[in-house]
DNA sequence: AGGAAGATCTACT
DNA sequence: GTAGATCTTCCTA
């Protein structure tokens, strides 16, 4: 997926990445998953997201979209994508895959970034350039869009920001 | 320097 | 269903 398809609101992101194929590459070996699951964030007015406050995580939002947020919590790293028009602070939390070439379980944010060996190593860099991680297009789009709000956050936005496949098995919750 | 909060996961009841 | 583990980041003093 090029630098276009990023640079659009981060609710339209986070659909449209459903169904697409997240390729992971790790020693010539590569692992690819099927985005299932995702959650559209905010900065500014959004109380759910650490980027309504001042700090790294904000600065990281507000730059071009494309560009990969890893962001740390409760001993798990949440792999996120920088989306919007720059200067927007806008974000993309992929919460769950479907393993396509390999066996353990994806079906939750820290665990798909565990499985896949994602860390901190990827904050900041780009996920539209990159030799170890990047998403390609599937054609293979002809699935129902389930939405609900959002998982896990104390105080949500009152609009439904998590998009998922209908009837997939691998998504983190009904 | 210290503390609290947080978009989680696992295990046990 | 509930509790506890465990770590990074941000805020305050």
């Amino acid at each position: 997926m090029n630098k276009k398809f990023y640079n659009r609101d981060a609710e339209i992101v986070a659909r449209d990445l459903l169904g697409n194929v997240l390729v992971r590459e790790i020693n010539g070996n590569k692992l690819r998953a099927r985005i299932v699951e995702t959650e559209a964030y905010y900065g500014d007015d959004d109380p759910a997201s650490r980027a309504c406050q001042n700090g790294d995580l904000r600065k990281t939002m507000l730059m071009r979209s494309g560009v990969i947020l890893v962001y740390g919590i409760h001993n798990n790293w949440m792999l996120n994508f920088v989306t919007g028009r720059k200067g927007k602070a806008r974000a993309v939390l992929i919460r769950a895959v479907e393993p396509l070439n390999f066996s353990e379980k994806c079906n939750g944010p820290g665990l798909l970034t565990r499985a896949l060996k994602i860390g901190k190593e990827f904050h900041k860099h780009d996920i539209t350039n990159h030799k170890e991680m990047i998403v390609v297009g599937s054609k293979r789009k002809n699935f129902d869009i389930g939405k609900s709000f959002r998982i896990g956050v104390k105080k949500d936005l009152p609009k439904k920001l998590r998009f998922y496949i209908k009837g997939n098995k691998h998504i983190s919750r009904k």
